[in-house]
RNA sequence: GGGCCGGUAGCUCAGUUGGUUAGAGCGCACGACUGAUAAUCGUGAGGUCGGAGGUUCAAAUCCUCCUCGGCCCA
């Protein structure tokens, strides 16, 4: 600069915003949260909505104990921008919270309090106990409820759903009481971890396992009845099946034997016996093969004393039939005189024993399932106290496991008359580990207990059967015909596990939920007709007492009186103190939630529930079900599913690997924004994967958005309305802009509506910080700076800037809900004012303009070319900015015509350009990729201005010392 | 062990019905600018598409097996 040109740079509109470069986010985002609050950003929103067309995203309840894991914040992240987005589309959003506060875990910790302090959980009344769990739920409600806001998470926070509410537990007592009205529930029984110390059920997480030395018995099973697959008699009639087994005491309650068809089986002749041995010479054994000799080795027998006959395939095992063991034993009363199936069972293995399970429908869980499929009879040999039976012949009174966890006498007893008939191969012991209480450290066992059922294959009988008579019907086909899944892999998942399931197991041996409000018929049987009392008038006393006073009107005292009122006799009923599932619990919540709220839906159906995929086993089952027993149908239309977060490497996250990332701990270092930004970024419909290396990746995209934001915010520094151009008289690549705007309001639009925010947000990414930032800016910063403020170019620009700004920051407003209202106050303060009171602007199809396009995406190219040979020479120090070169352009005669070149120079931020349709010269600067194009480079002719940094001509020939006629122009306008 | 899902550059993701040298952004390296400046602009280097077979003129894409990882069951 010499001495007597003035410096020019206060002559220039520069961009001036107070708007900050780094965010300080962490610090910042309480604030606003604060001021949301403080507005009422939610309700506005729902007075604003009214009348719009409903969307109702229904929550799915975390369970409320412990604090926010990073994918519970995920999953309200992902519904937070579902909700947002819908409202922003025009609809009604809402958004209503719900806590799951019944079950097991909570119990726990109320019973470890108890434990601390020495006292007996049996010792307290129940509704001292329910008391204490409620306030426990009550406790981490609030915690969470404030580190789910923390997130930016936006809904009805004042009055979220509690499963513990007393409409919800009445609302869960009547859709229970439809179950018994109907004819769907039924009282079966099903084998369940038992303490015969506790006389109680214990759930999986109250068992502990330890070593136990057990006996071990090789039992023979006679086969007494056998075809070949051609139907014609089996040579396997007359031998013997060998089962092996660490609970002999489960003998006299055997009903089938499994075998594997994958494994492979033969038989065996027994050649000679040592003395003292159970074996008899010539007898004949089935044994998998990989586990022969460790059986004969048991029975005493030495190699060549035994051999193997032949193969037995598994169509053979399939058609035999044996004898109980005990069968016709002299005073048995013909106990044991039922046959026993071969049945297939996928979880038998030849591993150990003998490749051959004995199976006890009432005592094993893999029995009982076996025994489901195939019919089998459930046995009620063992008693609370862990006894047999009394009326069983032999063991009666024997007992298994004593008061004081010691071993009875029944294993023993077993054993000697399986002895006694013959029926015994070999004996043993085994330590081995084995369930114990964790209350009492005492052996469990496995014994059915009497428990309640939903029926999923009987007709409902409700008249509800537009889907279908039964709930799988109604459940397979919902799943078909009202929902949409996304992804559409959910579809697949729900349906082959609804598809297989059995019977819906509703009752639970707790406390802390809601009873199963029902009354059986003293000394009736279960498949007696009245055996349950129906009685519409005992359910509304049940239902009313319930919305009055909660669940623990069922546990107070006189409570069968007096809901059984004048009506019924208490002595000839009992009460039924089973608690419900949880899961049926979170599975009425459209009762109470979408049904009964004045913000629920309309029609009683969600648009959409949204969880993570564990919940197909979870929620969305329960809820199907749930639905299509009480009301016919799914209580959703679309379902939403997301994959669970893992760690960098895609592993696992746990405490103990030390890989775990918590919401806390990312708010705390890079704000809400970063991990709803991470969210944004990802792919909700595989597994996702958040780490140290992930976040700072993420904290970077998030700063060159900024950046892009920041400066839209300065170059629209005091725009107002009167400097608005319309559309018609703007300059072609303003126009090209708009057009763009037009085509990327549609995608957002389709985008969002497809719950596809990694979509949404790669599509604006990319059109802020290249198409703006490294193309439109760059080459409007020279209008925007150094224009006249009155130019037409410039009026242009700012008007598009400021049509774009609108888009971006709603657009983005779901998605980064501080920082976008950040940039929106920056420009638009007061106040009441808030990004999220806006919705997306009106889409603009005019703004089409495909020809524009057309004509920008060829002038692209050849700007490409035109930089490309520009940077040969800035990378060979001829020139350092790109204003120091008036290149000479070779295009095609068509091309020409389309490119003038005033502006082209603009676009391609030379000083001056030449365009010529001559044919491109030898050594002319091409790209492969676009051909007829070259360029070669000249330097710009004239003096640089001082003010633009042009090289003109004509700098210095003006008023104004060292600038060129549109500086001076300008400096002249802005005078005044 | 079973059902479902996934493995494309350091990171996040594209890759249409199998069809030219597998794309983008971020990050990184180098350079430019110093009027978006703890910014901005440009250029470049990174991939045996988890592995092995197979089908085909042609496979990241279709088939089989294996492997690693995830959810849910057993």
């Amino acid at each position: 600069m010499s001495a007597e040109t003035p410096d020019y740079k206060d002559t220039l509109n520069l961009p001036k915003t107070d708007f900050p470069m780094r965010a300080g986010l962490p610090k910042r985002e309480p604030d606003w949260l604060k001021r949301w609050e403080e507005i009422g950003v939610y309700d506005r929103l729902r007075a604003k909505a009214e009348g719009r067309e409903p969307f109702t995203l229904h929550d799915g309840p975390p369970y409320a104990n412990g604090h926010l894991h990073i994918g519970h914040a995920l999953n309200k992240i992902l519904k937070d921008m579902v909700v947002r987005s819908q409202q922003m589309m025009g609809k009604d959003a809402r958004y209503v919270p719900g806590w799951d506060c019944h079950g097991l875990p909570i119990e726990w910790k109320i019973e470890e309090k108890y434990r601390a302090k020495g006292k007996d959980k049996d010792a307290v009344p129940v509704n001292e106990f329910r008391k204490e769990c409620r306030e426990f739920a009550e406790g981490w409600i609030d915690i969470q409820r404030e580190e789910f806001k923390r997130l930016g998470v936006t809904g009805n926070w004042d009055d979220p759903y509690l499963t513990m509410d007393f409409h919800a537990e009445r609302v869960i007592a009547e859709e229970f009481m439809k179950f018994l009205m109907t004819g769907v529930l039924y009282q079966g029984s099903k084998p369940v971890m038992w303490s015969p110390v506790e006389k109680t059920a214990l759930a999986e997480a109250e068992i502990e396992y330890h070593d136990h030395k057990s006996h071990t018995i090789w039992v023979k099973f006679p086969v007494v009845r056998a075809l070949e697959p051609t139907g014609a008699r089996s040579e396997l009639l007359g031998t013997q099946v060998i089962i092996w087994t660490t609970t002999p005491w489960t003998i006299p309650s055997n009903k089938a034997v499994a075998f594997n068809p994958e494994i492979s089986y033969g038989l065996y002749e027994v050649i000679s016996t040592p003395d003292e041995c159970w074996a008899m010479v010539g007898d004949k054994y089935l044994i998998a093969d990989a586990l022969a000799e460790s059986v004969f080795t048991q029975a005493r027998l030495e190699e060549g004393q035994w051999s193997r006959l032949r193969d037995v395939t598994s169509e053979q095992l399939d058609l035999l039939v044996m004898a109980h063991p005990l069968r016709g034993a002299e005073g048995a009363d013909g106990e044991w005189d039922y046959d026993v199936p071969m049945l297939p069972g996928d979880h038998v293995t030849d591993e150990a024993g003998t490749g051959f399970v004995h199976t006890a429908p009432s005592h094993g869980a893999d029995d009982y399932i076996l025994g489901v499929k195939h019919g089998l009879q459930m046995t009620y040999n063992v008693l609370e106290d862990g006894s047999f039976r009394d009326s069983l012949p032999f063991f009666g009174g024997e007992v298994i496991i004593t008061p004081k966890g010691k071993e009875g006498k029944a294993n023993t007893a077993v054993i000697d008359k399986l002895v006694e008939a013959g029926a015994m191969l070999a004996r043993g012991r085994i330590t081995h580990s084995y369930p114990h209480s964790w209350r009492s450290k005492a052996p469990v066992i496995f014994r059915n207990t009497p428990q309640w059922f939903a029926a999923i294959d009987r007709t409902v009988g409700d008249g509800q059967d537009s889907y279908g008579t039964t709930i799988r019907e109604r459940a397979l086909r919902s799943i078909d015909e009202l929902v949409t899944w996304t992804p559409q892999t959910g579809r697949n998942r729900l349906y082959s596990m609804i598809e297989a399931r059995p019977d819906w197991v509703l009752s639970r041996q707790r406390a802390w939920g809601v009873p199963l409000t029902c009354f059986v018929k003293k000394d009736a049987q279960p498949s007696d007709p009245d055996f349950l009392l129906r009685d519409e008038v005992v359910n509304a006393r049940i239902a009313e007492a319930f919305e009055a006073e909660g669940a623990d009107a069922w546990y107070a005292e006189g409570a069968k009186e007096r809901f059984l009122g004048n009506d019924h006799n208490p002595n000839d009923y009992e009460q039924v103190f089973d608690i419900l599932d949880v899961w049926f619990d979170s599975g009425s919540t459209h009762a109470f939630v979408l049904r009964d709220r004045p913000d629920g839906s309309e029609d009683g159906t969600a648009d959409l529930y949204l969880e993570g995929t564990d919940q197909h086993r979870g929620w969305f089952h329960s809820s199907m079900l749930q639905a299509c027993g009480t009301r016919g149908q799914a209580p959703y239309r679309g379902v939403l599913t997301h994959g669970f977060t893992l760690d960098e490497k895609g592993m696992k996250m746990s405490k103990s690997l030390g890989n775990t990332v918590a919401p806390e701990q990312v708010t705390k270092q890079y704000g809400a924004d970063i991990l709803r930004l991470w969210v944004a970024q990802s792919d909700y419909t595989v597994d996702l994967r958040i780490g140290p290396e992930i976040l700072k990746n993420t904290a970077d995209s998030y700063r060159r958005l900024r950046n892009t934001m920041r400066f839209m915010l300065g170059a629209l520094d005091g725009f107002s309305e009167d400097e608005r151009v319309a559309p018609e008289d703007m300059p072609e690549l303003e126009r090209v802009y708009l057009h763009q705007l037009a085509e990327l309001d549609e995608q957002v639009r389709a985008g969002y509506a497809k719950y596809d925010f990694q979509g949404v947000f790669q599509a604006l990414f990319h059109f802020a910080t290249v198409s703006l930032s490294a193309v439109y800016f760059d080459i409007r910063k020279d209008a925007l700076y150094c224009d006249p403020v009155d130019s037409l170019t410039r009026r242009s620009a700012r008007t598009v800037i400021d049509e774009t700004f609108h888009r971006l920051v709603t657009w983005l407003s779901p998605i980064l809900v501080f920082t976008m209202e950040e940039v929106w106050l920056e420009r638009f303060p007061g106040e009441e004012s808030s990004v999220h009171l806006q919705d997306f602007p009106e889409p603009r199809p005019d703004w089409r303009h495909p020809e524009a396009q057309g004509r920008w995406n060829m002038a692209r190219d050849v700007r490409r070319v035109v930089t490309g040979g520009l940077e040969l020479q800035r990378q060979n120090k001829v020139i350092g900015s790109s204003l120091e070169a008036a290149p000479k352009v070779f295009v095609s005669p068509e091309m020409a015509t389309l490119l003038d070149p005033e502006h082209f120079a603009d676009v391609c931020i030379v000083s001056q350009i030449e365009i010529t349709s001559e044919p491109v010269p030898d050594g002319a600067f091409t790209l492969p990729d676009i051909p007829g194009v070259g360029m070669v480079f000249a330097k710009a002719e004239g003096a640089k201005c001082q003010r633009c940094w042009k090289i003109l001509p004509d700098v210095g020939q003006h008023a104004n010392p060292g600038v060129c006629s549109r500086c001076n122009a300008a400096i002249e306008a802005a005078k005044g």
